[in-house]
DNA sequence: GACCAGGCACATC
DNA sequence: GATGTGCATGGT
């Protein structure tokens, strides 16, 4: 029987091989990453592309000129991301946050420790574990595991997890009990993990030409979040 | 036309 | 504490 270690290692490579590097994220500086990650909520990062363009395009992609903008022009400019009335506010929320405390200046986040940055992150309202997680590992090189709804689909087909223990933690914990912290390991094998869900472990799977269809898998589990 | 997408806050019980 | 619901665009 192998460790649960050895099973997500074995998980990793399965991927690596099939797909190769994810290179994410896609995003060119932390302030970008970081919008990213709250316009990409529970929606597909094509449409994130067009909202993080138009941005771009109006010189936005800074957090005091962000801040600066009316409300109703943001949410025009995000419009394509969808949700865009609660995006904006969450954004908002956001540069407000980076503007007062750290003078809108994601190199100021430098400085401060990772638990207290996840906290101060998890108190701006529209930032939850999953948003939180993803702009420390993503946009500021944080060893921190990001889980989502995938990460959380392909641990309970592979009997990782069971079904009725699914938490955002204990999911997370997964993960970094059984691993090192690593930053470039976290960021490929969450990677990974959500594109083998794009590609096959949707709530309809298809599972026959998943890389990881030769592990233990168990196709009567069903494939929730 | 239905389903899905790299969540989160809030209401209600 | 657990469960349900609103939020919205765009691709398949």
């Amino acid at each position: 029987m192998k460790t649960t270690r050895e099973q997500l290692l074995d998980i990793y490579h399965l991927l690596l091989d099939a797909f190769g590097p994810q290179h994410w994220w896609p995003g060119e500086t932390p302030f970008e990453i970081a919008l990213g990650a709250i316009l990409t909520q529970n929606t597909s990062w094509s449409n994130v592309e067009r909202a993080i363009a138009n941005l771009k395009a109006a010189g936005l992609l800074d957090a005091n000129r962000l801040h600066a903008l009316d409300m109703e022009q943001l949410e025009t400019l995000i419009r394509p991301a969808g949700y865009f009335r609660v995006k904006a506010k969450r954004l908002r929320n956001f540069t407000t946050w980076l503007c007062d405390r750290y003078e809108g200046d994601m190199q100021n986040l430098e400085a401060v420790a990772t638990n207290r940055l996840r906290e101060e992150l998890l108190a701006i309202s529209g930032i939850g574990p999953e948003t939180a997680d993803s702009i420390l590992l993503y946009a500021l090189n944080r060893p921190v595991f990001v889980v989502d709804t995938y990460t959380a689909r392909v641990m309970v087909r592979h009997g990782l997890i069971a079904p009725e223990e699914l938490d955002y933690s204990r999911l997370q914990d997964l993960f970094t009990s059984n691993l090192e912290p690593d930053v470039p390991l976290f960021n490929e094998f969450h990677a990974l993990l959500v594109r083998a869900g794009k590609d096959y472990c949707k709530p309809r799977p298809k599972c026959e030409a998943c890389p990881l269809a030769p592990l233990p898998h168990r196709i009567d589990v069903e494939c929730a979040d």
